[in-house]
DNA sequence: CTTTGTGGTATACATTTGTTCACCTATATT
DNA sequence: AATATAGGTGAACAAATGTATACCACAAAG
């Protein structure tokens, strides 16, 4: 990657910065403006060379300074789900907060998506309060596989086990007690595949 | 979160989408085109009800419509160590194995890498032998922290108190006993700051 | 029955924004 | 000395974009 001047490296630290923010790119004026460059075509010689040098990448109309994200192949991008709202598809726009990146051998599989844990229910497997879970979105689970469980449009983790007519939902805390529940009184929406914990406390989002 | 119509969250997801690919939102009038409305007036509406229900947020020029929290993590590539050489700075080549992508939010600093757990010293915690632990190298850590500690050229995890003349390394487990070392004895070469479990018994590499 | 929200068409207009051109000043390179 | 790159000013213009208004239709809620 070629090299950028001080000044170029300021606006595209000002540009990034910006879309971090606000969601959206800065225009040219606002570039200039921030700068205190008087005149518009000031700031676009920077945004020009930026995008020659290969950091940004321009479309047509106004306000459409993008950045050039060059993803390798094996990162993939998986949506971290909010607050689950009842009755709504957990992977509806609605429940989306934002996507990260994950490394392919971390979301191998289609339906791919991120959890927040709320609550001590599996705290004995190492998956506590404020640790986020990779779920393969899947009907179908094995014996002790855990999993997330959504009862009264709640989701839940916990380890699943088969009976005759019946299902147990086993929470892995010695404080707590399995819950039977009749097929039809819940959905399986998927496995959890991964568990990240934050030690510093810090969140994802 | 109010809920959306269909047609609603049609476009929340194209507005994701477009952004997610191109680094800046779509103008109004470009939400129109994909969805074959006749009138950019048509497509207005539709993003002030996304606005007036909290999905958006709205600047004042062209091209800006925010995405109320929303956010997408760029990428941090993070290097893998494999066995530590005993001597060898832990970060040198001759430790790395690969590199994988994570989000910065997990990955924030300077000197960033993983490790793969090996043994159970730290189980009660949820740290697992064949777990992945992110590591920021540094030097001083504070009472309480986990710490990759090195002693005779073995990289360990454990938690760290410190003693008048000596250093307490604490296995979290219970049929463990702490190890008292002098300084000079060992070396730590970072904190962790997550873990990431991986439940189907997969490997990063 | 009236109101509100949804979803749309059509037109016109104001504003923002991007772009170009001419010109200026440095600094470093050939 | 000539040339390229970086950084900038100022004015004029073209294009993209947002907004307002009027009007239509349908469904749900009061």
């Amino acid at each position: 990657m070629k090299t950028l001047t001080k000044r170029q490296s300021e606006i595209l630290k000002f540009i990034r910065e910006y879309s971090s923010i606000n969601g959206y790119p800065p225009s040219i004026r606002e570039i200039a403006k921030h700068f205190f460059i008087k005149s518009p075509s000031g700031a676009k010689k920077h945004v020009d060379a930026l995008v020659k040098k290969g950091y940004l990448s321009r479309g047509r109309g106004a306000r459409t300074i993008g950045e050039e994200r060059f993803y390798m192949d094996s990162v993939k991008m998986v949506p971290v789900i909010g607050k689950v709202a009842a009755g709504i598809p957990i992977l509806a726009v609605e429940n989306i907060m934002g996507e990260i990146p994950l490394p392919e051998s971390m979301a191998e599989g289609k339906e791919i998506f991120i959890l927040r844990v709320e609550g001590d229910s599996m705290t004995d497997v190492g998956i506590d309060s404020g640790d986020y879970l990779v779920v393969r979105q899947q009907q179908t689970v094995e014996q002790g596989d855990i999993v997330i469980a959504i009862i009264d449009g709640d989701a839940t983790v916990k380890r699943f086990f088969k009976r005759e007519n019946t299902v147990i939902l086993k929470p892995e805390n010695k404080n707590m007690n399995p819950i039977e529940v009749k097929k039809g009184d819940f959905l399986i929406a998927g496995k959890v595949i991964s568990v990240i914990k934050m030690l510093e406390g810090k969140k994802i989002f």
